[in-house]
DNA sequence: ATCGTGCATATTGTATTCAAAATACAGAAT
DNA sequence: ATTCTGTATTTTGAATACAATATGCACGAT
């Protein structure tokens, strides 16, 4: 072990919008509800201004609503602002794919293929909540896979605003399934380095995604 | 002229972002420049607090870069950063082409052709600035014209961040000329509707505007 | 009972204050 | 002269205080 290294020293700005932003797309509050300023700054044990700094910067990533005067809500989506987004997504996750299989290291992909067998495993207990964010993973492995941040971090940011919709949607045991070997292929294309058929076949996977949210939440998605 | 309409009140936060936003851009700073809190406070005449809200909406949109403790500088963009956001930028002006050329209106088209006509005129004066402008508002139509507003929205936070750069380069002569044949060509395909010709055309436009960057600013660009 | 009005309360927006950290600078030691 | 160290100043970070706006409720008129 190195005596002398730097102290990560995380900025309290830094902590709040990762914290928040797995509160508001795990936690329990439903789309268009309503967040309290006061409510959340004593429950985080912080003052109002670095909590309203933080929720500026989620709200302008479009997870919240920001209304002047009113306040902040959970971002309500549509189905066709998940549509909108969903096609953002597939373009810039086709980029990705065709950028990670020329680019990704021998490690990389074994990485992905770990967490490929790991997603596997939790598909046959059952065990949704860990599948979602083994799921989420490999995803976020390919994107950094591409090498490109400017991709990752536009991928990051927009993908906000639906992860709300994808946590809360349960599959139904088929679409699960169906995405289980999607991923295989997709794993497959990566070995193979396959760059057009990676980038097709993530296209195809999000397809997908967003027909079975459509299908389970098309009024209502609390 | 009606006499009741809602009361437009852009709230202190909309306004400062953007005010922020087009003073970085276009203003004195260069990349890496300190920006200073106090002095931006009191020139807009508004506190720390609100400005600093504004600042780091700025910041996560990759215009700024904010270091805990140590303030606030102008981006800099490296050669490699610039061509990573041009990749994406390729792949969401593209997207846009294909769904514009398929759902925009024929009064869109026709002012698209305005503007293309305005933009000839001010290249035949040389005026850059002018022209800059119009071009700008060009990609916007077509992208405004995609119909989907969260590729408008990741499209606009995207080139915030080579918005400098660009504003900054100045084209050779011969660029600019070929900048204006592709710009025909791109409302030739839009005109007949041709979805992948668009697209295409766009992705290859913007190729060489980073290529025209990329010469004309290869260090150092304030 | 229902609707409207005015007031009390709560919430948001902005400014100010205080604390913590970084920077700039002066003086001492080599 | 140069480097180091300690101190003053500046700048940033966070909390508090105050102002403005919105919300909720009670009361009165119809």
């Amino acid at each position: 072990m190195t005596l002398l290294q730097p102290i990560h020293r995380p900025s309290l700005h830094d902590q709040l919008v990762e914290q928040l932003r797995s509160y508001f797309t795990e936690g329990p509050l439903k789309p268009g509800e309503k967040v309290n300023e006061q409510a959340l700054a004593s429950a985080y044990g912080v003052s109002r201004t670095p909590l309203r700094e933080a929720l500026k910067v989620l709200a302008s990533e479009g997870l919240l609503t920001w209304t002047p005067n009113r306040g902040v809500r959970m971002a309500e989506i549509s189905a066709e602002g998940l549509a909108e987004v969903f096609e953002v997504l597939m373009a810039l996750e086709s980029l990705a794919g065709r950028r990670a299989a020329a680019r990704m290291t021998e490690a990389g992909i074994t990485a992905v293929a770990t967490l490929q067998a790991q997603m596997e495993a939790e598909y046959e207990a059952g065990d949704i909540s860990a599948y979602f964010r083994t799921n989420q993973a490999i995803h976020e492995a390919i994107l950094q896979g591409s090498g490109n941040e400017a991709l990752v971090a536009t991928h990051r940011s927009l993908s906000g605003r639906v992860r709300r919709a994808r946590f809360m949607a349960n599959m139904s045991r088929t679409r699960w399934q169906h995405a289980i070997e999607e991923h295989r292929e997709i794993l497959a294309a990566l070995t193979a380095r396959d760059a057009e058929r990676l980038a097709q076949l993530l296209a195809v996977h999000l397809e997908g995604k967003l027909r079975s949210l459509q299908e389970t939440l098309p009024s209502g998605s609390g």
